[in-house]
RNA sequence: GGACACUUAGCUCAGCGGCAGAGCACUGCAUUCACAUUGCAGGGGUCGUAGGUUCAAAUCCUACAGUGUCCACCA
């Protein structure tokens, strides 16, 4: 046997470990059935990744998702379950649509619209092929045991004919609906935002009150009022209890003399302003849902590229920015300003993926309605038969109430049940170019939706594409080949675990139970379990202005990979921030040379060892087996009930004060002495040799290459697919 | 406005009814010996505040304070 060198080198390492995991092809439970490493009857665990986008590459917050999910995967299939982890990644749509527009408009000062769609796109295919493989090379970088057969992406043909039958079976139970609703319309992007990707700014800005008539009105946006001809009270305000509903008066406003509608509802608070307002049901949602409410007109002020119409008389054509002071200006003028408030603040809407300030609209535009009810279609979800009356958001609470879902840490629950009961309907449709494109035909009134365009002549298909959330909702079947009845869809889904960031609960995980759960009557995972975000050291997140970002490449080239894993392991309670400091990567590359230098010792010290069946153990040596016994039973315990941080920490800790600092200094001496030595033997490479395996999920590149030296005779076999020691 | 989380050593955090813990940092000593990416020893904490439950509370309950996050239609 080679000695070991003195120190561990992860550079000179871990590419030629991951490439011999690689070649075995392991990662890949088929060939693990094939090789008979596995049965084909073992209990499936299958976890499919949260694809990564495509607008660039990973950070941290990656790295610590690839690292829990690689030790829970690695665990089981350790274990002999039949274990999948499926790759893939997320084209998102208005993301790497709007990167790609950013560096068009530095690099030739164009827009998309002066390429034209078809070259505007393929520049974003080109653009998403290099992300792609720079994610792909750095999510190997990380050790992550995926099956690369099975990779996927959201935008590719199988994915495409799972969103289109998707969309086609929605459509037919009503589910996906077209309307003339408000949306969040950003004039920058030109195109719809969904609720949840806002960003909402504070502000301060001056608060106008200004004479409506007899009443005093207040508002932060004059240049929206020109249309303004309700004026809408609590029907409980005493102050205002003489006039009534449906009452019409005439007033001085604007551009004159016009009828007003006096109009009573709930929804205005008393205690603001004077405790009436108008209503500009076009460009507030507020607004829409009280005209919605009684049967009020609604009229447009302000186009899609944010300019006045000719409501607004000469101030038509303007930008709403620049006609706000010579409005203001003109109600001076007029008397009807009474007076400003500038300490007022308030909330503005922002497209958080990089657009701009949101003026919302009515829209036509396809919904998908999460209140409508329905016939549930499948059998075998407990507690809905088929047949039986509900709703999507009913179906959404179900199967995380009845804890068919489980949301770990369980304070998530809450906030899901919460969120869902404020669900209004999704806006799927996106006025963008990148994504999959609506499969809805016109010719005339006529439409057609399907998966395949009609093939008479005269049919335009939709021009806009789904919200990328659409897709990503199909993402734990679409993957595994739905809609096409597959042995693979029958054997890994339900998937077992989603492992991803507390921050796309919303976006992504109840889309995925609500798509499941329609689309295929099954739980999309039976355990949802969030990680929590990668901070700096002083606990702001990571970004490119703040000059704070830890790169995971980096942090691999300099340490190692399984340094950065423990690093992101270790001291992250599923849920909670975790703080990353580059000294704790150190720490942990510190490690894992120590238990380099524990083989290494082991090794020296076991040259001359001849395996005996039943060794003379003294009571020194029954005593470490019996230890190490419980802290492998701990490990398995706490790996089971999803707290790796403490596994993790219990490994380090046995390993470094237990086995380096106790075992190795009081074997200097058992091992001198030629009575005890080979029991000592004996011992010493039992423990490391289980150790090795123990510690093989969370530092899986330092363990595969020791083990390879130390103790495989196959050298067809690897560390990875050794049984976990019980 | 509502909800949730956090507050334990200088820093980052674990512990979640039974003698206050770990890593890093700090101090002193050791070392051609598996490892200086090391070892040994040490200093340092009324467990945010105030009550309550209990034989026993960092841990359970209540209030308060500070910090953070999420949600919400205050024009």
């Amino acid at each position: 046997m080679k000695e070991l060198a003195r120190a561990y080198n992860p550079q000179e390492t871990e590419d030629r470990i991951y490439q011999l995991w690689e070649k075995s092809g392991f990662f890949n439970p088929d060939v693990l059935i094939k090789n008979k490493v596995i049965k084909k009857t073992a209990n499936p665990f299958s976890i499919v990744l949260p694809p990564p986008n495509v607008t660039g590459a990973l950070h941290m917050g990656h790295a610590a998702m690839l690292a829990v999910e690689d030790i829970l995967i690695r665990y089981h299939r350790m274990k002999g379950e039949r274990t999948l982890w499926l790759p893939g990644t997320d084209h998102a749509a208005i993301a790497t649509e709007s990167k790609v527009e950013q560096i068009l408009q530095k690099k030739e000062g164009e827009t998309r619209h002066d390429l034209g769609r078809e070259k505007f796109l393929s520049q974003v295919q080109q653009f998403a092929k290099e992300s792609h493989d720079a994610i792909i090379h750095q999510v190997k970088k990380m050790g992550a045991s995926l099956d690369w057969s099975r990779e996927a992406y959201t935008l590719d043909t199988e994915r495409s004919l799972a969103v289109k039958t998707a969309f086609e079976r929605m459509y037919k139970e009503g589910l996906v609906y077209r309307g003339d609703r408000i949306v969040n319309w950003d004039p920058k992007m030109q195109t719809t935002v969904s609720d949840d990707e806002i960003e909402w700014k504070e502000e301060q800005a001056p608060f106008y009150y200004l004479k409506y008539g007899p009443f005093t009105i207040g508002t932060a946006r004059p240049e929206t009022k020109f249309g303004d001809k309700y004026v809408v009270m609590h029907p409980k305000d005493k102050r205002y209890a003489k006039y009534k509903q449906g009452e019409k008066i005439q007033l001085e406003w604007i551009s004159g003399i016009i009828s007003a509608t006096i109009i009573k509802d709930d929804s205005v608070d008393m205690d603001f302003g004077t405790g009436v307002m108008t209503i500009t049901p076009w460009h507030d949602r507020t607004d829409f849902e009280i005209a919605e409410r009684h049967n009020l007109e609604k009229e447009q002020i302000i186009d899609q590229k944010g300019k006045l119409l000719s409501i607004a008389g000469e101030f038509q054509g303007i930008h709403i920015k620049k006609a706000r002071p010579l409005l203001v200006e003109k109600l001076k003028e007029k008397g009807l300003l009474k007076k400003i408030d500038k300490t007022y603040t308030h909330r503005i809407a922002t497209n958080s993926r990089g657009g701009g300030i949101i003026e919302p609209q009515i829209m036509r535009q396809w919904f998908i309605d999460v209140k409508k009810e329905f016939s549930f279609p499948h059998t075998g979800l407990a507690g809905i038969k088929k047949g039986q009356k509900t709703t999507l958001k009913k179906l959404m609470l179900h199967v995380v109430k009845t804890k068919q879902v489980e949301i770990l840490p369980k304070r998530f629950e809450k906030i899901y049940f919460h969120w869902i009961l404020n669900l209004r309907d999704w806006c799927i449709s996106r006025q963008i170019w990148f994504g999959h494109q609506i499969p809805v035909w016109y010719k005339g009134k006529d439409i057609k939706v399907g998966t395949a365009p009609p093939t008479e002549q005269g049919w335009q298909q939709d021009p806009d594409t789904l919200d990328t959330w659409f897709s990503s909702g199909l993402w734990t079947f679409s993957t595994l080949g739905w809609p096409k009845k597959t042995k693979d869809f029958d054997t890994y889904h339900p998937t077992s675990v989603l492992e991803t960031g507390y921050d796309i609960l919303f976006f992504w995980v109840a889309r995925m139970i609500l798509m499941s759960t329609y689309l295929i009557g099954e739980v999309p995972f039976r355990t949802v379990y969030l990680h929590g975000l990668v901070r700096d050291e002083q606990g702001r997140k990571m970004s490119k202005s703040l000059g704070n970002v830890i790169d995971p490449l980096t942090m691999v080239e300099k340490y190692g990979a399984d340094a950065t894993r423990l690093s992101l392991i270790i001291g992250a309670a599923p849920g909670n921030d975790l703080k990353l400091a580059e000294d704790r990567v150190k720490g942990y590359r510190n490690f894992a040379n120590k238990l380099w230098n524990i083989a290494r010792f082991i090794q020296m010290n076991t040259e001359d060892y001849k395996e005996e069946k039943n060794p003379k153990l003294s009571s020194k040596d029954t005593k470490i087996l019996s230890d190490f016994k419980k802290t492998k039973q701990e490990v398995t315990k706490l790996i089971e009930e999803y707290r790796l941080s403490q596994a993790a920490e219990t490994l380090y800790h046995y390993t470094w004060h237990t086995l380096a600092d106790k075992i190795l200094e009081d074997s200097k001496e058992v091992l001198e002495n030629k009575k005890t030595r080979s029991a000592r033997q004996y011992v010493l490479s039992m423990v490391l040799q289980e150790l090795l395996r123990l510690l093989h999920p969370f530092t899986p590149f330092v363990t595969e290459e020791l083990y390879q030296q130390l103790f495989l005779k196959d050298k067809k076999k690897n560390l990875m697919i050794e049984s976990w020691p019980a």
